[in-house]
DNA sequence: CTGCTCCCCTGGGAGC
DNA sequence: TGCTCCCAGGGGAGCA
């Protein structure tokens, strides 16, 4: 699970061979990981963008768009552990064992003239496909969607936390409030501000919510940049692994030093994900933060 | 509104 | 080597 920046970064690795592509087939291998927003799927064929020139990759949040000249788009959720492989036509030999749980396929051609496969990959199944059938449903499906944390001014993205009564960790995770950020990059971003993941938002001086997306804007660009977080399933399009990972300061490492004070990382569940925070840089008045 | 709990599903690692 | 238990990047539903 990819969180935003493991989704940008494939959104980056696919552009070259999607866009300006024509889709020349489409297969379903598991009927149900495609719905639409009627919830069925009649022509499974159309619904994966079979015969459509693809005109873009958008995303939001953690949600990946595909977008063809007609109007037709298809939105790709990666839940926690898919993915999404490009490939030179042929597809892979069925023994690869990276065609497992394969729910989807595509042949695309690019407009260089050569051929490639792109497989759409979900052990989980907790992501899926929906099909849009005009731009409009693409941007009521998204609109309930808080600011993307990437793309959004920093001003916008304070105004989407400012004032909310909630813990910190919860709004961060909440994607009607700020869209892209999971358990990994909210536990680091509230550990770089000095935000307690309890702390409420309502109790933050402006200062430390400008500090807050600040940081968290900081440490989306560098995974993005690094190719994300590489925990277990996460690869790009090409297999490759991001190696963000390494520069993780605070999440998996409960009960580990703290990397800026040296005091033992706590682990707790907020918001019903695992949690993990340095109990002196991470203070409930992050205004007295005592560390950077 | 907010916060819980439970559920969806498979695979990998730890421990016995 | 094999079994069981627990955990995992996400999100939605139902309930207090």
């Amino acid at each position: 699970m990819p969180e935003l920046p493991e989704v940008e970064h494939l959104r980056r690795s696919l552009e070259p061979t999607l866009v300006g592509s024509l889709v020349t087939k489409a297969m379903l291998h598991r009927p149900d990981v495609l719905e639409s927003p009627s919830g069925s799927v009649q022509d499974p064929e159309r619904a994966l963008l079979a015969d459509a020139r693809v005109t873009g990759l958008r995303r939001h949040g953690k949600q990946l768009a595909v977008i063809s000249s007609d109007g037709r788009a298809l939105r790709i959720h990666l839940g926690m552990s898919g993915r999404v492989d490009v490939a030179p036509w042929p597809e892979r030999p069925s023994g690869d064992p990276a065609a497992t749980h394969c729910h989807a396929a595509w042949q695309v051609r690019k407009t260089d003239g050569s051929t490639w496969w792109m497989g759409f990959r979900d052990p989980r199944r907790f992501g899926g496909l929906l099909a849009l059938a005009t731009p409009d449903e693409l941007a009521e499906l998204w609109r309930p969607l808080g600011p993307d944390a990437h793309l959004a001014r920093p001003e916008d993205a304070v105004d989407a936390l400012r004032g909310r009564r909630r813990q910190a960790k919860a709004a961060l995770l909440d994607q009607a409030v700020l869209a892209g950020v999971g358990n990994i990059y909210a536990d680091e971003a509230l550990f770089a501000a000095g935000v307690h993941p309890l702390m409420s938002l309502h109790r933050l001086r402006e200062p430390a919510l400008v500090r807050l997306i600040a940081e968290l804007q900081r440490i989306l660009r560098a995974a993005i940049a690094s190719g994300g977080s590489s925990l277990r399933d996460y690869r790009d399009a090409s297999g490759a692994p991001g190696w963000f990972q390494t520069e993780h300061a605070v999440y998996g490492r409960g009960g580990l030093p703290c990397r800026v004070c040296g005091a033992l990382l706590k682990e707790s569940t907020v918001a019903g994900r695992t949690t993990s925070h340095c109990p002196r840089c991470q203070t409930r008045r992050p205004a007295r933060s005592s560390c950077r």
